[in-house]
RNA sequence: GUGGCUGUAGUUCAGUCGGCUAGAAUGCCAGAUUGUGGCUCUGGAGGUCGUGGGUUCAAGUCCCAUCAGCCACC
């Protein structure tokens, strides 16, 4: 297979499990992507992520341009050397800290304005700058900038983060040009089911228009705007729709979802690829995933309770630790506390996801889904 | 032994001229966390104001005694 090639390995009823092909390696689907902002992923080394199973790494393109500078981590011969993380990489474009940091934003149709939030320097990206930069860091996948609108939020906002988003899709497609590196467009749309179609198949014109002009084509799709406050059910009303609009052949990436059941429904409507900081960020706060539900192991409840975290759970932390030192180590805010809470709940999305593309090759995957849905692990959803 | 200082929430402390249901921080208990501005955020419980007596309409606050701790000097 050729760079950035996708397999669909099987099917069963709308999931997938694709085999893709980067200049790090391949990555298969469904897959979680753990979240290394600022190219670290909080509290665990580049060898621990490959030991758990991780494929790609997610980092950002806004706060690795801020610090240390993309001209440093290109300077350290790209992201991958810089933090020794050897596997495929994604770099998200800053899109999100136009929603996140939208108070130190200014947002017009050329381009976006950030204030640092590291020392207030004023920068200026058009779609071609952010393309640049990206560039410079030099992940496998970059994204495109993009407007993730708020929730609630007027139609009218909305509809004005389809068209300034798809207007820079069509920028970054044409700017972008590493042959090494490929780029997903994004759909937005909010939880309106027409904008959304409507987000989609402006992507796929301005696409098809690039490629008849000799241009490129996109590597696979972003789902973006989700998870920004709506309930599950509203999301679950218009995602499947959304994902099967989008190309068979090529990868659906539901960014910023993280949540055990939302990534197990999300599989089932046909989505391939996440990445949250949901398990990294809770763990370091002392919330753990576990077979019976989210715990919360400040607890007192777990003072003296010397069994492992998860019983059913053969990660590193629960095959050598107890819940009662766990606990001691969150409350003491010692680091080693968020190390194995980080390392049992991304041993903890990394498996579900390998067991959801086992239950796809085996031509299971409603079953998968019916069993997750009647476990107690769902509970907490 | 004498003199002084200090005793208020688990802890460290604030508490005006005596005046509503005695506050803060931290700790404790619980909840939150979704393309990472997070040792973060939101709730909650917790006090016979060392003890006894007195003055006063009213005392954490003023007076007396007493106990404890600390300091200094014999």
């Amino acid at each position: 297979m050729a760079l950035f090639d996708c397999r669909i390995d099987a099917r069963s009823g709308h999931a997938r499990a694709l085999t893709y092909v980067t200049a790090h390696g391949d990555f298969q689907t469904p897959m979680f992507m753990p979240v290394g902002t600022h190219a670290t992923v909080k509290g665990i080394t580049p060898d621990r992520l490959k030991e758990l199973g991780a494929q790609v790494v997610l980092a950002n393109a806004y706060h690795l341009a801020m610090r240390p500078g993309a001209e440093v981590v290109a300077d350290a011969g790209g992201v991958h050397a810089f933090m020794d993380y050897p596997g495929p990489m994604l770099t998200d474009s800053g899109g999100f800290q136009i929603f996140s940091l939208a108070d130190t934003v200014k947002l017009t149709d050329d381009g976006v304005e950030f204030k640092s939030i590291y020392d207030g320097a004023r920068v200026f990206w058009t779609p071609e700058e952010n393309m640049r930069i990206q560039e410079l860091i030099g992940a496998d996948i970059a994204m495109q900038l993009d407007q993730c609108a708020p929730y609630p939020a007027e139609r009218a906002f909305v509809e004005r983060a389809v068209d300034l988003s798809a207007a820079w899709a069509k920028r970054c497609l044409a700017a972008h040009t590493r042959p090494d590196q490929t780029l997903f467009g994004i759909v937005q749309g909010g939880m309106h089911q027409d904008l959304r179609l409507e987000s989609v198949r402006r992507l796929l014109e301005i696409e098809s228009a690039s490629v008849e002009a000799g241009g490129r084509r996109f590597g696979g799709f972003g789902i973006g705007g989700y998870s920004v406050g709506e309930s599950h059910e509203v999301m679950f009303e218009t995602l499947g729709s959304v994902a099967r609009a989008l190309p068979e052949d090529r990868p659906r990436y539901l960014m910023g979802v993280g949540n055990p059941t939302t990534l197990v429904r999300a599989v089932g409507e046909g989505v391939d690829m996440f990445d949250c900081v949901l398990p990294t960020r809770t763990a370091r706060m002392g919330t753990a995933f576990s077979s019976t539900g989210r715990m919360n192991m400040r607890n007192a409840k777990f003072t003296r309770d010397f069994t492992p975290l998860d019983l059913t759970c053969g990660c590193y932390t629960c095959t050598h630790f107890t819940r009662a030192y766990l606990r001691h180590l969150i409350k003491q805010d010692e680091m080693l506390g968020g190390i194995l809470l980080t390392i049992h709940n991304l041993h903890y999305l990394l498996d579900l996801m390998r067991r959801a593309r086992a239950a796809v090759l085996a031509g299971v995957y409603d079953d998968f889904l019916q069993t997750w849905l009647d476990s107690p692990a769902s509970k907490d959803y």
